[in-house]
DNA sequence: CGACCATGCAGAAACGTGACTGCTGCTGGG
DNA sequence: CCCAGCAGCAGTCACGTTTCTGCATGGTCG
């Protein structure tokens, strides 16, 4: 009693706290708070005036505070994978950042917020991972026996990663696309449109997408019966790719069509067909893998295959708020999210029609 | 006494607190603090001893414990401006990939982590910004009267801007591009190559970045005495850009160059270009303001105008932390970062070589 | 030999909120 | 008329840190 009568320093030098907007309404600090946050038995006359206070006063309850105490932050990690200093790479620059902006809606619309942090424990002088109270996080293809996600779920942490989870990563869940599938299909509408040599531009890097991509790629070309063709190359370098695309067509056997896993690979191979004198698609078939829709104008419009990037990013935000929030499914959850072909005149022995391409369309669902 | 003697339910479904990191190494919890911080007097034997143990028990500190107690999140707010439901808007895609990429990169060099907001206090149910405590903010193009900017100003945050606040708004700082410089100089460059009657493709929008770069071109078009030719269009829809850029180059008095603010103007004015037969450069002289190396490798390549995303994006972290961390500078900081203007073919009458285009470059700094 | 100081550590008070417990006065039923 | 029950609210603890204050102990110097 003896302390609590000073009348406590009325927001001195920062925000007003509850203890001021508890003095300002003449009432105790339980009843602010349960006014405020809907709880308790109050008569609607005390809720509104105390409301009405806190309004006046500009009173934000601290989110530090609110976090000690319910244990709930309401912040979700992102890790992007880093190659050097920089927060993902070039390849996977339009995925990730189209990833990212339907992840960030669909966490927004429940609630959290997305914090963006490093791949790696040790990016600075203090570890920013111990410095944020996360209720979950999001990887995107994790590593094998990825410790960052280790010591996350070792402390209890849901984690929900985007690609399968390689070895025996102990994920709450993960989302991916069926690449096998996707690779299987491209290659046979490859086939369909004429192509008798078809040469893979592939990375050098062991992520699960490219593993289980070029591997599709040689399952098929032993079924059809025709030898691989084809180039690695670094992902993350933006250079090597253009390198690469030229070393394709610069072989002996010269594929008459091509599939190119990474994003820059359509631009990188047309300008490499260009130099040869190869025409897009009479002499060479073309596709790749890219959420950019600049490949809709350029001459000829390249076929792509989508990701699905924002169909996958809300998709891991759905599945960890849900096990943040108990609603919990049994076992370690799976989804597959379908690819989408987009066919263009690249992949086209015959374009359909040779009218004007007209202007292109939104695009409302990749 | 009585109470503190209880074992403490060691690690009880979760993570060992400091009290338990005490009680394992026989000390007490001042002693773990001190210990773990580099602070207080003790021998190194102690430390040592401590941080063992502490290391045994898997023992990580409680952000959220921290943050209430020295009132610094290591979090940084950056609020991105959202056309209804999705954060960022298509035009600003790869400009603002680019500048987010650079932000998250110095802020975690510098030990703290980006938090993605949306403009708009009121986006769902929860208000997110109120539930994230945050040590400043960095806000993209703020308009006039922003309440969130005004609010976060009225708790005594620091708030750095990207682009030079509209009005009197009260940032701590703020960096942007000489846009009318930039757009100068690029016509400038636009008439020394040949260009009779330069167009411009602009926004509807009001916010700063359209508005200076429209007056730079009108102040231009009166100085050297040419009537302007503009078409305008809503920058946050996709379509309506290759209709403003078909509409432009349709008009009886065509322009023959023809600048677009925007990224996809590239590829729309090459289209449009195309569908009425005329050659790049020849017969149009082309720029855009955009980051995106595709124009790199389109047929001709394409001039752009670099406003150096990564540049600002750093440079607004280190005036923002600069502010948070009390290395204050007296007034209020205004910061101008260059543009550039990357020369390519379709801004050239006379190409200055008829070679094959190397393999693009990596372009280490824009 | 006694006073003083540096060293090594423990106790306890905050930080601001949420939630449990419990106290008071009023009302209605037996 | 009395007591159970409930509405309406206040007191108090706990969340897990950091940090201020302060108490011993042992060594040193006048």
């Amino acid at each position: 009693m003896s302390r609590a009568e000073t009348p406590r320093r009325a927001g001195r030098q920062g925000r007003a706290g509850i203890r001021d907007v508890a003095a300002a309404a003449g009432v105790s600090i339980t009843t602010v708070s349960d006014a405020l946050n809907g709880k308790g038995r109050l008569p609607d006359a005390t809720r509104r005036h105390v409301r009405e206070v806190a309004e006046r006063l500009g009173y934000r309850p601290s989110a530090a505070a609110r976090t000690l105490r319910t244990g709930k932050s309401g912040l979700i990690g992102l890790t992007v994978t880093t190659y050097g200093d920089e927060p993902f790479t070039f390849t996977e620059f339009a995925y990730f950042a189209e990833m990212a902006r339907a992840a960030t809606s669909a966490a927004l619309a429940r609630g959290y917020a997305l914090v963006i942090l490093p791949a790696t424990s040790r990016h600075s002088a203090v570890d920013v991972w111990s410095n944020v109270a996360l209720d979950g996080t999001v990887v995107i293809d994790p590593s094998d026996h990825d410790p960052v996600v280790l010591e996350l779920v070792r402390q209890g942490l849901p984690v929900v990663s985007d690609g399968r989870p390689a070895g025996t990563l102990p994920v709450t869940a993960w989302v991916d696309n069926d690449h096998e599938a996707a690779v299987l299909d491209l290659l046979d509408h490859l086939a369909a449109a004429g192509a008798r040599r078809i040469g893979l531009l592939t990375g050098t890097t062991t992520d699960t997408y490219t593993r289980l991509s070029t591997q599709a790629y040689l399952a098929w070309c032993q079924r059809v019966g025709q030898d691989p063709v084809y180039e690695s190359y670094p992902a993350h370098d933006p250079c090597a790719g253009a390198v690469a695309a030229d070393r394709l067509l610069a072989r002996p056997d010269r594929p008459d069509a091509v599939y190119g896993l990474f994003d820059p690979n359509g631009t990188d191979l047309l300008a490499a067909a260009r130099r040869y004198g190869l025409r897009v698609p009479e002499d060479l078939l073309l596709i790749c893998c890219s959420e950019s829709t600049v490949y809709a104008n350029t001459e000829p419009p390249i076929t792509t295959l989508s990701l699905k990037p924002r169909r996958i990013g809300t998709a891991v935000i759905q599945l960890l708020i849900d096990a943040i929030e108990g609603i919990e499914h049994d076992r370690p959850i799976e989804q597959v999210i379908p690819t989408e072909l987009i066919v263009r005149t690249s992949s086209q022995r015959r374009p359909p029609r040779t009218t004007v391409s007209p202007p292109r369309s939104p695009a409302p669902d990749n």
